[in-house]
DNA sequence: TATCATTTGTTCGTATGTATC
DNA sequence: CGATACATACGAACAAATGAT
């Protein structure tokens, strides 16, 4: 009879064992500072949860992993697996802007970028369609900027369409340039700006866990336009959802007369 | 020689086998219409997968799940895994109000509302943050709204402060109300509302996953505040990410002089 | 510096449960 | 009912990171 030894004796239909595990690992948790497992406390091994809840070890991963998803647990190769600390201390990143007699300033700049590197391209996906007027040709900027206060790291893409770069040469000079040099170089093109934005969130790719630190990213799109409603550049922000939040001011506005 | 026949033959240091067919599952998913497995297609079955790439059943769940997590397919138990049809129609939720009178309205309003829950408590977490002032007594609506145009749903938790609520009577009768309402009940009361909103998001617990469609959560909290910045209102938003990203308008702002 | 025990990560094998067609 | 597909669960072994000896 191989294999053939474990009892599978758990009333069918009822909830699987990994998820028991895992919400009573859960309730432990969310008992918080009083309880068994306080924030930045270390689980019980794998080996000693598998032989309290006499499962087998792959449940027992089965149900950490759950904790992870649920963002309540991280785990570490050769340590062990912590409560994570209360996302209590998110950073607010302020997503406005203040005008400062012609200039634009950025109401939470960003103090450091490590790296630039600049390609041409076309625009596709979510880019192609804010830019809104066909495939078209980009200069394309990338960087990791990071708030020191803050310790906020996060990855930033600004996309010049090339019809733009055309009609603003300083601005094809220097596609790289801080966000409020590119507002200047724009207004001082004769340009009126306005601005809006999009906020989406996906969970993290491989990468962005390791260069972001994060299971779940935080994307922002702002677009910025021209009276016509024209756009003449967009900037994509990355971040980690756990370790900031977004703000925005909500000014009403007074709709047009027809 | 029981359990030893697994040659364990990969190259050391090198990426798990599992991540490496996720990422050329992912590759292959990633050329579109015109590839192996354009969106909405089925990928082969675990049995299938696991005889061509020579790895066992469990190393083909993990790169699934990894597909999932990345949110490229979507399983479902006794038919298959299937190609996530793309996220081109994320619907855009306008996070703005408009002045049409001495009304606000919302630039995004949810047609249909479904259950409406009202209790006192007191508010914790971030909305207690948010309200900001010591731990207060508070009215809670929570309800399921459904935008019937585009099929996205949303859970929508609306506070109030005790002490608001105090001041306006009619702001305690029906704090179930639908927001315009609040806004317009708060400027009758001699308030000059402001308004500004935060943004998160994580990782959907297994009961949104359900009610809500989603794998990853955007978050949203509007703070309602009068002339002297204090909250009047906190309304907390709910949605997939999947299926909504949130749009605002950027104003800039001119700083008041000191 | 090197070794060793501990802990999580990866991978194999196998059996069975449950949903779908 | 049976075939197929994914979900759950058990067991075993080795890899890799960590910290202490």
């Amino acid at each position: 009879m191989p294999g053939r030894s474990h009892s599978t004796a758990q009333p069918l239909h009822s909830e699987p064992r990994y998820r028991q595990l895992a919400r009573i690992l859960a309730d432990s948790i969310a008992e918080g500072e009083e309880g068994e497992y306080p924030p930045g406390s270390q689980l019980p091994s794998e080996t000693e949860l598998l032989e309290r809840y006499q499962v087998s070890r792959n449940t027992v991963r089965q149900a950490v992993a759950e904790l992870r998803r649920m963002g309540l647990a991280v785990s570490q190769q050769g340590k062990g697996t912590y409560v994570r600390q209360e996302p209590e201390h998110t950073h607010a990143i302020k997503r406005t802007l203040i005008r400062r007699g012609k200039r634009l300033e950025l109401g939470h700049p960003f103090t450091k970028a490590e790296t630039v590197t600049v390609t041409r391209g076309h625009a596709r996906g979510t880019i192609a369609r804010l830019i809104g007027r066909g495939p078209i040709h980009t200069l394309t900027a990338e960087r990791l900027i990071i708030d020191e206060d803050t310790g906020v790291r996060a990855a930033a893409l600004t996309t010049v369409p090339f019809d733009i770069a055309d009609e603003v040469p300083a601005l094809a000079e220097c596609p790289d340039a801080h966000p409020e040099e590119l507002y200047a170089m724009l207004a001082d093109a004769g340009h009126t700006l306005s601005f809006w934005e999009t906020v989406t969130a996906r969970s993290a790719r491989p990468d962005e866990q390791a260069a972001l630190a994060a299971d779940t990213i935080l994307i922002t799109h702002r677009v910025t336009e021209d009276q016509e409603g024209r756009a003449l550049l967009v900037e994509e922000l990355r971040m980690s959802a756990e370790s900031a939040s977004l703000s925005y001011r909500i000014t009403p506005t007074t709709p047009k007369r027809g």
